[in-house]
RNA sequence: GCAGACGUAUCGAAGCGGUCAUAACGGGGCGCACUCGAAAUGCGUUUGCCCUCCGGGGCACGAGGGUUCGAAUCCCUCCGUCUGCGCCA
């Protein structure tokens, strides 16, 4: 969401960068919206001068009825009920006029960071760079559930008749490692002086309007029967929750959260759940991080995290790479976001395993975080959100690099103390 | 989950239909004075949002509605906190 001042101001810019972002549909919105505003703003003004005469004979027939002036009083409500109705209109219109322009805005695309590419769809987003050789052994690499298998690590079957397609029974040494991936990117965050956090499962709907569309939380979120509950799509979505409304002073930003939770995902619409075994399902596990810092440091804390991710596979010895989205691709909020990928030896390509996203002001305009400085003076903050790491998923990365051709698996030294010391799977 | 009490500035808290919202009173913070310095003392200062013809005006007493000329104050719904009981890892 962009502050409405700015699209007053700069008409212009917004809708370029609309058309940067293959939305022209929307162009006409800009001018929409400025007239809008404009009849909303006339409006409060006429609003406000009403009320402001209300106030002003309603204090009169306070004093008149102290003074036990009873029949003045009575003259003086009358002149009050007059302007009573045409203030209700009032009112109404401008909240009329507040909501729609609220509901122009929200769809109004955040202006894209000059350095994004431009390009129409994701097919045009653009590799930055390669971490670490994209091996392809000399042997055949199975598909990621026949690796599990193999250890009596999974049981899809089963899972699907307790909970139905799109969940998984991780057993064994599988389920110990999904754990110590967690456990290892937990403490991997923290050493880089990250806050470890848990928080909610659960939120309230007004939460979740404020961090998503309805389309968005339709396709998503699952709904609590016979309570105001969501379970949480990702805990970005409680993080950011915890400052909704806030002011916090300057001198306590950066604020560099790394939180576990949950994720539970209806993976409704486009894709369904075509991909089999644990590439998307409907509940994994993430560690996810969140920063909330002064505008001018985003760019900077945008490198840093995308670069804990690649860090965090490259300790695992995963080749992972990054990608850009183009302004075709990027989500309206945000200002960059980069993917990375990890490697998969058996497809003989990269495929997403996490994001990392700068919102700029946009997502704190619109939950109103905010930052107050030494001299009082408040403004947004920037946030910015990326996934350290999302266990079902980058086990996949971890089995298919990580296989011999004798079919053990290798562990990693740093996820050693996590696995009571195993150096392989076997 | 049941019952009761409560929700007002940075904190504690008064106000219970108009004279109470840049909010009494007290504490904290900050500035100044006194002091070699500190403590103590004294003086001052300390909410946010919106509109503006920059004169000013409006809104907010947990949130949202209602009654009223007028609501922090009365009524309704919701949220939260505390206490007790119940239940539970």
């Amino acid at each position: 969401m962009i502050d409405i001042k700015f699209l007053r101001e700069n008409p212009d810019a917004v809708k370029e960068n609309i058309r940067k972002k293959f939305q022209d549909e929307k162009i006409e919105l800009v001018d929409e919206v400025i007239k809008l505003d404009e009849e909303r703003r006339a409006t409060q003004q006429e609003a406000d001068d009403l009320k402001a005469l209300r106030n002003k004979i309603s204090k009169e027939i306070g004093t008149l009825m102290q003074q036990g002036r009873k029949e003045e009083a009575e003259e003086k409500k009358k002149e009050v009920a007059l302007d009573a109705e045409k203030l209700a209109a009032l009112d109404e219109k401008q909240k009329e006029l507040e909501e729609k322009t609220t509901k122009i805005m929200m769809v109004i695309p955040n202006i894209i960071d000059p350095t994004v590419p431009i390009g129409k769809d994701d097919s045009e987003n653009v590799e930055i760079k390669r971490y670490g050789d994209p091996v392809v052994p000399d042997f055949e690499i199975p598909y990621h559930t026949e690796i599990m298998e193999k250890f009596n690590g999974i049981d899809i079957d089963a899972a699907g008749k307790v909970a139905g397609n799109g969940f998984y029974y991780l057993m064994g040494d599988i389920a110990r490692l999904h754990s110590a991936v967690i456990a290892y990117a937990r403490d991997f965050m923290i050493d880089r002086g990250f806050t470890y956090c848990v928080p909610p499962f659960m939120i309230r709907s007004n939460v979740v309007t404020g961090v998503m569309s309805f389309a968005e939380m339709d396709a998503m979120m699952y709904k609590i029967e016979g309570e105001d509950l969501y379970l949480i799509g990702t805990s970005e979505h409680s993080m950011i929750g915890k400052f909704i409304d806030t002011i916090t002073p300057e001198e306590q930003l950066p604020l560099t959260l790394t939180s576990y939770s949950p994720c539970f995902r209806k993976e409704k619409g486009a894709h369904g759940i075509e991909e089999r075994g644990v590439y998307r399902i409907h509940q994994f596990e993430k560690q996810e991080m969140i920063v909330v810092c002064k505008p001018e440091e985003s760019k900077e804390w945008f490198d840093k995290l995308w670069q804990n991710t690649v860090d965090l596979f490259r300790s695992m010895d995963i080749p992972v790479r990054t990608i850009e989205c183009c302004s075709g691709d990027l989500a309206d909020l945000k200002v960059k976001s980069y993917d990375v990928e990890a490697w998969s030896p058996r497809q003989k390509k990269y495929f997403e395993v996490g994001s990392c996203s700068n919102l700029g002001d946009a997502q704190a305009r619109r939950l109103k975080i905010r930052v107050k400085d030494k001299d009082g003076n408040k403004y947004f903050a920037h946030t910015l959100n990326n996934t350290v790491v999302a266990p079902p998923r980058m086990l996949i990365a971890f089995l298919e690099n990580h296989l011999q051709a004798d079919g053990s698996v290798t562990i990693p030294e740093v996820l050693r103390p996590y696995m009571g010391g195993k150096s392989v799977l076997e």
